[in-house]
DNA sequence: GCCAACGTTGGC
DNA sequence: GCCAACGTTGGC
């Protein structure tokens, strides 16, 4: 199994409206950036488990962990003009973007900011640390994943 | 294929 | 709301 993070902005799709999604599962739709794609596309499997992150917040920070539940399928949502993530270069012959489905496992009782996540020597390798990092989704590595976890129960 | 201009991300 | 860092676009 593979450990991932995912970001969202929580004033469009926040812990709580997967967490209140029929079955607790929703398409992760709207990534329009090609790395964070072909991880999604590629490298994640259905058993998987990432980080829900937010994003462009007031505590940015790691909020709970999901799991996916369903793998690439094209974004429907680049074929709809009426969407903010429209992209008229996508097309259902030849979509150009991909999304997965998530389902909610848990939402953290102790989140954990950004500002506490730099605080650990563990975790300066994380990618979601790097200066000038943007990725939307991104691995996560199996120590990372538990060091977090461990945080979140503390 | 370079690279300037532009748009977006996301912390602060 | 600012703005630095980055990705994408498109003219040449």
């Amino acid at each position: 199994m593979r450990f991932w993070l995912m970001k969202s902005e929580p004033s469009t799709y926040n812990i709580d409206t997967l967490s209140q999604a029929p079955k607790q599962t929703d398409h992760w739709e709207g990534v329009r950036n090609y790395q964070a794609r072909n991880f999604m596309r590629d490298d994640m499997k259905k058993g998987d488990h990432a980080f829900f992150y937010h994003s462009n917040c007031e505590t940015p920070g790691i909020v709970g962990k999901m799991e996916i539940v369903r793998e690439s399928t094209p974004d429907f949502s680049a074929l709809d003009p009426e969407s903010p993530y429209y992209d008229p270069k996508s097309t259902e012959q030849n979509p150009r973007w991909f999304m997965v489905s998530v389902r909610f496992l848990e939402k953290f009782t102790h989140p954990i900011a950004l500002h506490t996540l730099k605080n650990y020597s563990a975790l300066h390798q994380m990618i979601l640390l790097k200066p000038g990092n943007r990725l939307s989704v991104m691995p996560v590595t199996p120590a990372e994943w538990q060091f977090i976890l461990n945080l979140s129960k503390e």
